[in-house]
DNA sequence: CGCGCGATTGATTCGGCTCAATAACTGTGG
DNA sequence: CCACAGTTATTGAGCCGAATCAATCGCGCG
């Protein structure tokens, strides 16, 4: 296994959060915090690549994960974005196919690496984990499924203003309502699905509407109701 | 249950595809054909309604079901189409959510009913029907997330090729190259994920190039290659 | 035979992409 | 600590794909 720094085992760590594996038995987390590797990965690293094959899962204790797909022509598409406690890379894993897409840490970030084989057997010793992770998947599917349709009839500005909504509420925000992650306006872009340049212009245009605070890669939400109906979330 | 037309029992009619229930027991199949309930749907009907509740999951004897959202103007966007052995609403009923999507019937259907409990019941007994969920269910996520990245990168001309292909390859066509699935222009635009009108426009395209040949909502496919071209579909 | 929905075509508009030029920032090494 | 190189951000101009609107046509059906 590889490197262990300073990593609480799982039993300590994963619990706290609503983490799928709350429901290992006490045993079945010490089992896995003995199996698991632990890795560091500085800002730009990537986990996995298109392509390769899984040979476990990644669980990350603390920074942040981007999970993107590349294009023919270059341009990425951000699917996912994971923060502590949360699961990359199981879909992948558990159909038994190659990467569909890549992970990339946009922070320094340390992550626990749990191979498929301990994943595989805590399934099938673990029924609540099973259906756990039916459950997960299947809201991810709800989720693409939304992304999907939003994407296919709401206007960038729309998308924005719910990608920043959606980066609030993910990630949360200082004191000050400045969002704690931040991302280049390319990542941006990549999130909304629509080019850098259009990215700039919408923030511009929310800076001057007087919904935002913009500091280089800080946003400051100011007027987070006008957000909202810039959104036109209503589902 | 409903009323049983001459629906066979799933013992005879769900293995002969390569269904996920072909991994049922023999007894668990005529369980199955005990507990479910059959119904006949005729074009047009809905099977359920996006904000229902799931009370089990639909698997369909013949016939074709569309499933699709509805975004807040009234536009509709097809998710999936689904034909004969294929199971329709098990991802709502797995994460047991409300239906996030609506289903209708686009073809006179034949659609037989597995109440959640029998299903949830036979998973717990079955772990090779569990491990097939889970498989199907990831490569749905990874279906979801690929026309995510399709819809934002590729033009309304690649996408629509790409539906043709999709439509050829899953429903099959006659002798003649004729889609044995027939859709509206509004359906096509639909799943491509445009205005009608754009649908109309590109088919004619395709038919002046000598790629496609039409005839009310019969789609002939003249030119698979030139199709193949169009739709750049590398991956 | 006439009604009405779906299909078609044309004209026009517009959101957002592309390209290009410049400015600001990051971090890297001297 | 500063200068340089390479990103990343910003702004403007122009273009284009695709949506919208409007009018007509043609089936399919009662």
């Amino acid at each position: 296994m590889k490197t262990n720094y300073d990593f609480p085992a799982c039993e300590h760590c994963n619990t706290r959060h609503g983490s799928i594996f709350s429901v290992l038995s006490r045993e079945q987390q010490e089992w896995y915090s003995d199996e698991k590797g632990c890795n560091y990965y500085k800002k730009g690293q990537n986990l996995f690549n298109t392509g390769s094959k899984p040979s476990g899962l990644y669980c990350i204790f603390s920074g942040k994960i981007k999970v993107y797909k590349t294009g023919k022509a270059g341009q990425n598409h951000i699917l996912r974005l994971c923060g502590e406690g949360e699961m990359v890379g199981y879909a992948s894993m558990i159909s038994e196919d190659p990467y569909s897409c890549s992970a990339q840490a946009i922070e320094d970030s340390m992550v626990c690496f749990i191979p498929a084989r301990t994943f595989r057997e805590s399934l099938t010793m673990n029924e609540a984990l099973s259906i756990s992770v039916n459950k997960l998947i299947c809201k991810d599917i709800r989720e693409a499924e939304k992304k999907l349709v939003n994407i296919s009839q709401k206007t960038v500005k729309e998308r924005l203003a719910e990608a920043l909504l959606f980066l609030r509420h993910k990630f949360g925000t200082d004191e000050d309502e400045t969002l704690k992650i931040h991302l280049t306006r390319e990542e941006l872009s990549n999130i909304v699905g629509t080019a850098p340049e259009s990215i700039i212009r919408m923030l511009s245009d929310f800076r001057e509407r007087g919904i935002l605070r913009l500091d280089r890669r800080n946003i400051g939400i100011i007027d987070i109701k006008k957000l909202r109906d810039m959104a036109r979330v209503y589902d």
